[in-house]
Formats: structure tokens, C-alpha cells, sequence
DNA sequence: AACATGACAGGTC
DNA sequence: CGACCTGCCATGT
């Protein structure tokens, strides 16, 4: 079967998600790069956007580079992201994730 | 084919 | 800490 309907590009970067481990969180410039994509967090951002319908894929743990999720603070994706992560243990502090449960640089 | 857009990053001021 | 600018790529019109 050749159901190479989306780009190789965002099933890679999914792929890369999937694997982050539970109570952790990452960047879009991590997943790019662990995808074989150096300096592109756009296209991770993108990808997700356009997330498989019936794929389970934890998107709630990338953040972006200053461990902040990428959603207006009050946002309903915002609040959906925060409870999913909170659930799995993650602290955040005024909008930032500690750096513990944070993967990547600094 | 050209142009605008986007769940970003990194650097400068 | 915030505002701006540049680089990078896939998508949609």
C-alpha cells in the first residue's frame, strides 16, 4: 500500500514526537533536528498542525526554545496543552516549563 | 511559477 | 524582558 498521501518530512517529525518521553517536554528545533532537520522548527510546527487524524501522538510535549508553549496564554489550545502536561507531572511556573522536565539547550 | 503564511529559532538592539 | 529582523521549508491560493 502506498499511502504516501502526506510528506515524508511531517511523518518523520511525527514519528520523532511520538518518542518524546512521557513527563518530558522538547523543543521544535529538537524534534527538527533529531528528524534529520537542522533549523527547521517551522516545519515541526507545521506538521503538527496538520496532525494525522487517529494517530495518538503526544504534541502536548513540544514547547518551544524558551520553554513556553506557542499558544496565546488563555487559549483554548493553551489550556488543553497545560492540563496534559501537568497530568503527566510536568510543573509550570508563571507559563514556563521547569527545566528538569525540559530537553534541549540550557 | 510567485507570493504570503505559519504550533519556530537565533541574533541584535 | 520586549520589538524586530533573518534564515529555512512545506503548503495553499
Amino acid at each position: 500500500m502506498k499511502m504516501k498521501k502526506t510528506s515524508d518530512t511531517y511523518f518523520r517529525i511525527w514519528q520523532t514526537v511520538k518518542r518524546i518521553p512521557k513527563g518530558k517536554v522538547t523543543t521544535y528545533g529538537e524534534i527538527a533536528k533529531r528528524s534529520g532537520f537542522p533549523k527547521q522548527a517551522r516545519l515541526v510546527g507545521y506538521a503538527l498542525h496538520h496532525l494525522p487524524p487517529g494517530v495518538n501522538i503526544p504534541w502536548h510535549r513540544v514547547v518551544n526554545a524558551q520553554r513556553r508553549i506557542s499558544f496565546p496564554p488563555g487559549n483554548e489550545n493553551y489550556n488543553r496543552q497545560k492540563a496534559l502536561l501537568e497530568r503527566e507531572g510536568v510543573i509550570i511556573v508563571k507559563g514556563k516549563i521547569l527545566p528538569e522536565k525540559f530537553i534541549g539547550k540550557k
